[in-house]
DNA sequence: CGTAGATATTTCAAACTTAAAATATTTGTG
DNA sequence: CACAAATATTTTAAGTTTGAAATATCTACG
């Protein structure tokens, strides 16, 4: 902490300046992040009659084509068990994924791609990709570079902890 | 477009590094973003038993004491009519806000915070920049400032254009 | 072996969110 | 003035999201 900081923090429930240059750069985080998924909300239904959520799950087994478990996928996507649950409903109603059996445990399902719907996210994630790429089109490699180290600086830092 | 981009470019469909960095970028922001708003989330049911999305009416509102219609929440926000309607019932419910008529309108309302709302934020918004702070604390004040440069940057570029 | 606790997932209720339709009111134009 | 178009808001249906409770199954320990 240098000087002006700890002279503007004197007294106990005053807030520093870089408090609230903390704040501001977290609301233009919120701002971006809901400009950004709101096009891209949008043209995912107007291009694909899908969302932004499926394509997210589509896209995590996509990394990984020999399937996810249920509970894998939902840490993988940072969204609660229950969520997930109502989104592979649906891809598999859409015949996008299917959910397989666990050998030796009943509790447990994997889930899958099915070959419609690795074709089908193969084709949406170019598209998506140029989306994005528009959408940031004023952002340049430099400042890619930094926006990803600032931002993983701060991932890093609230890690959840892990289980021992 | 410099010469190693222009030729990762040749063929139709590829994508160039410049595109990929792009999607990274927008992927870690959609990461901090979620495990920010997962954090706090979490620290405003606990503390406060309430949600963001009635803290982010509060706050649009203590910034316009003489209130807002709803229309001006809703596109302060980047939300939808809608959506405004259900949260604002809720604090109407909780005695934190409430709807006048507007003079020469009866199509309209304005919301206000009561006293009891304006007290209560005031208290709340001081421990959520505590939280944030803390949740950034590996945010130098550089990098906030080059983090709010970026991304306001791309919040520009992406601005709705105004109707004439 | 039996069973208590742990684990994986689903179900549930409540809230949030959107896009579109419905309602109510105002404004502008002939 | 009449009334079509515009505006402000609410309602609705469908989907997403959470946190907690319920189910089903597995594991470990006596």
């Amino acid at each position: 902490m240098n000087k002006s900081e700890a002279l503007s923090e004197r007294a106990g429930n005053e807030t520093s300046d870089l408090s609230k240059a903390r704040l501001r750069a977290w609301l233009q985080i919120l701002k971006v992040s809901r400009k950004i998924e709101g096009e891209l909300r949008e043209k995912m239904r107007l291009e694909f009659g899908s969302t932004l959520p499926r394509f997210d799950v589509l896209a995590a087994l996509y990394r990984e084509r020999d399937g996810m478990r249920m509970s894998e996928l939902s840490k993988s996507l940072m969204v609660s068990n229950g969520n997930v649950t109502g989104i592979v409903d649906r891809l598999v109603a859409e015949g996008l994924v299917v959910r397989m059996p666990v050998e030796n445990d009943r509790r447990a399902s994997i889930v899958r791609l099915t070959k419609a719907g690795e074709k089908d996210f193969a084709e949406r994630a170019l598209v998506h990709e140029g989306w994005v790429s528009d959408l940031f089109s004023d952002l340049s490699s430099a400042d890619a570079d930094a926006l990803i180290r600032i931002l993983r600086n701060i991932s890093h830092h609230n890690e959840a902890p892990h289980h021992d």
